[in-house]
DNA sequence: AAGTTATAAGACTCTTAAGTCTTAAAATAG
DNA sequence: CTATTTTAAGACTTAAGAGTCTTATAACTT
């Protein structure tokens, strides 16, 4: 799988947060429960992203965690960064340790490219563009139900 | 991982046989040596090949295996789905069941374009021109050894 | 025929990702 | 102050991929 599971489910709930466009702390709770993710599972993906910066939370009742920039300014990328690393853009299609322009592999050049064109989707992505798109067409955002049903 | 240790292990051995172009039949215990991987893990490997058809294999001394066509015919994306299957071509960004035009999650479109780009690749590029690149510029196919050092 | 070299198959172990559960600590509402 | 709602942290369990080991079987060589 190209995404692990925590990062597929860390891009979910980035993207319930930017839907949800009045700014307040959401509860953990209740996107676990919207978006079909185990609470306790959820949580610890949400912390790395609060560790990263991308996302600040409050406790107490009503708090939460919400999104520290607009959704326009947060690429997949970040999301993927924070979680995956960076692995999947540097990491050898032949797995050899070191694989570079110095020490390539046959492979290495044509790899490189193609990981050029995910890089840039991930990059030029942001969570506001998809929202968006989600909220127009109400695009699924889990299992069976759309953005409509979300919000 | 976009793809698994066993792909990546499957395609280095099809690159070492294409590389051998007398075309007998090459040791197992052979390639697991040259390529440090382990026997009978290679082995397991090997036999998904040949059952697939990509690869026939002949038992007793002198025995092997040997790619049934020339590397040349051969794309990477053959090797890719006899060991890892299409999941990699087919698999929704957001893990979403059954995403696709009727029912695409708002990456669906994107990540779409970005994995024709990955399949292209596989598809247009051969075993036997990554081994004439290989052997041409002694490029590595073992975390230290290049192709000149091992045929 | 006997011994050797090889693949075939599957049980087994190890490692890591995925997921759960428990306890602690913070902050607010009443 | 106290009860409640929430995140924080980390131990623990489960599942799956990665890798090893053992036994069986085929086929060649002498």
């Amino acid at each position: 799988m190209l995404l692990s599971k925590s990062c597929v489910y860390g891009l979910r709930a980035s993207l319930y947060l930017a839907a949800r466009d009045e700014n307040g702390y959401v509860p953990i709770r209740e996107m676990s429960d919207k978006l079909e993710i185990s609470f306790h599972f959820l949580t610890k993906i949400l912390q790395q992203l609060t560790g990263e910066g991308m996302l600040e939370s409050y406790k107490g009742p009503n708090g939460g965690v919400r999104l520290t920039r607009s959704g326009e300014d947060i690429s997949l990328m970040e999301v993927v960064m924070a979680i995956d690393g960076d692995y999947m853009l540097t990491e050898c299609a032949l797995g050899l340790p070191g694989c570079g322009v110095m020490k390539p592999c046959p492979i290495h050049e044509k790899w490189a490219e193609t990981r050029d064109g995910i890089r840039d989707m991930l990059e030029s992505t942001t969570l506001t563009e998809l929202t968006k798109k989600g909220k127009d067409f109400d695009l699924r955002i889990t299992a069976e139900g759309g953005f409509r049903d979300l919000m």
